[in-house]
DNA sequence: ATGAAAGCGCTAACAC
DNA sequence: GTGTTAGCGCTTTCAT
């Protein structure tokens, strides 16, 4: 790799022209400007990040922190990101934590090493006590809320849709209606089980504490849950299921179909967030979709913003908060006779 | 972030001991080593890599270009290089390319500038020309395979693989076999398309050119391409399906939805790498799975192994094959009679 | 065993 | 408009 000093040799002027430019072109005589893009060009000289950016004390790189690329939701957020950040000219780093506080902080210390400008982060439960370990920086919290008041904060309104998920059940005529929640110390999990709630007792429908169960975000969680659920009595058991993620709702149809129950014949479903998992299962999903993809862009778009304004216009910070849409499919009917 | 001038300063030694202290224990007295580690647990010190790696001239970082990171295949083989990589002491950087050569070029670009020690790279079809970016950098290419003569590579058995799945077929009575093949210009592609014709020709079964059908990898060209073969004439129409990816596999399923057929009584469809939504499907699909995360383990570890290797044991680089394994569930079948 | 000093590649004052 | 110089934070000779 040729080095700026180089491409200064080979233009005949000193480093600081050459640089001027390459990343100033308005500072410099037009003759020279051209000498020196042709030298650069000549070298296929590219700069070093790792020396520009320790001398301008700025890396234009941000991490993103995510809870499991594995999931398509994660996957597509993580792809927001990057494109919004290649589109300022940032780079994302790209950090997994399995849902793992653990994980999480080795991942923020790699990252703090690297000087990013900013975090973009789906948290985990112990997410708050991680970030001391970056004081002032710039942190907006994805999909999740920690609870931090100087975060800035991208979701989406998931009481309105859980309630909007609910409320279709009722307007079908479920009255025993379960919930398979997520770990209660995850913000979207308490906010879609609240909605929930609210939506029966808005409706006069009564909430059963034992119809709702907990699952850990996992498949295998969701079908676990179901089955419990589906192997009450018959006079307890619930017509409909709202369940609380992308994965779990598979693992909810995988138990129905064990259990040889027809949907939405003998059960109704509906999911929250869309995938291509709920798209062409049989039946399609109901499900309550989300804007994920935006969900991302919108993250880096606020952060980048968040950079270039003024230091002390931190007093109040962005609270941002998507609509979701509930997508009626085939997976939900009203409750057998 | 405090410096190791400030570390120094605390422990009262030269940042020169501090460093040796911090990095290499064994240089430095027992007494002092331990006032400077105190000192830097005290200031919570973290060492800058910009600084590191600008004087070390090695960043311990290295270059992770996929092709599409919201297919789960891709996400799998991310996941598997970025938990190698971590356990090394490295960092991966992560990019995507839509399977755009432009993109591709782009990112490799940028990943120059930030000095890889390695790249590992789902190549498009253009990555020949583009990795002329960065000649000399050591090169893992993951899955496909670019030709180039002196490149490590990390591949599975495609040819083996199809060839299982097309005899499958066979034995099950099929003798109008259609495949969707993925572009010709991508080496998978290529190897599963000589394993299908292989097995047929092995088996004694007709190739018939006009049941080959191609598609660029997506959901909706597998669906498009299946819609063509099952609209032809009922004796001409293929009673089997082999598919050439993940993708492709569900629009085909959707395809024969579309067209009332049932699976497998009407078609038998097996498609080229596993999925969750081949396991959740109905009917489950017969896939021919891949060791997606240990391709991505694999193709980190050989990378790593070679910067640790004496420079020119370059001979003859690594060529990785993995075996498949057909897994038969409910898609398959013998023809209609 | 420790310190002084040089230098990785780049950009930003500060001259002129 | 261009050159000289200093310095970002770190590691590594080279002395002592």
């Amino acid at each position: 790799m040729s080095s700026i000093q180089e491409v200064a040799a080979l233009a005949n002027v000193s480093t600081a022209t050459a640089s001027r430019a390459l990343s100033r072109p308005d500072m410099v005589a037009q003759a020279t400007r051209e000498r020196v893009l042709s030298a650069a060009r000549h070298l296929d000289y590219q700069p070093n990040v790792l020396a520009r950016s320790l001398r301008q004390r700025q890396t234009r790189t941000i991490g993103l922190v995510v809870t499991d690329i594995l999931n398509p939701f994660h996957a597509t957020l993580a792809k927001g990101v990057q494109d919004a950040a290649d589109r300022h000219g940032y780079t994302a780093f790209l950090f997994n934590t399995d849902e793992d506080p653990g994980k999480e902080g080795r991942a923020l210390d790699t990252l703090r090493g690297h000087l990013p400008q900013g975090l973009i982060l789906v948290p985990t439960a112990r997410a708050r006590e991680n970030l001391r370990l970056l004081p002032n920086l710039p942190v907006v919290e994805l999909d999740r809320v920690t609870g931090n008041p100087a975060a800035t904060t991208v979701t989406v309104d998931n009481v309105g849709g859980a309630e909007a998920a609910t409320a279709h059940l009722v307007a079908l005529g479920h009255t025993r209606i379960g919930m398979i929640v997520g770990q209660q110390d995850i913000s979207t999990a308490v906010e879609r089980h609240a909605g929930f709630r609210q939506a029966l007792l808005g409706a006069g429908v009564p909430y059963r504490e034992q119809l709702v169960l907990p699952g850990h975000h996992r498949q295998e969680d969701g079908r676990q849950a179901a089955l419990r659920l589906l192997d009450l009595p018959a006079d307890e058991r619930p017509t409909a299921l709202f369940v609380g993620n992308n994965e779990m709702t598979v693992g909810a149809v995988l138990a129905a179909r064990e259990r040889g129950l027809n949907i939405p014949g003998d059960l109704s479903i509906v999911g929250f967030d869309d995938s291509r998992w709920a798209q062409t299962m049989l039946p399609p999903l109901t499900v309550v979709a989300q804007p994920t993809y935006d969900l991302g862009v919108l993250a880096c778009d606020l952060l980048i913003a968040q950079f270039s304004r003024p230091a002390r216009s931190r007093a109040s910070p962005a609270r941002v908060q998507l609509p979701t849409t509930l997508i009626v499919r085939q997976s939900t009917a009203a409750p057998p006779p």
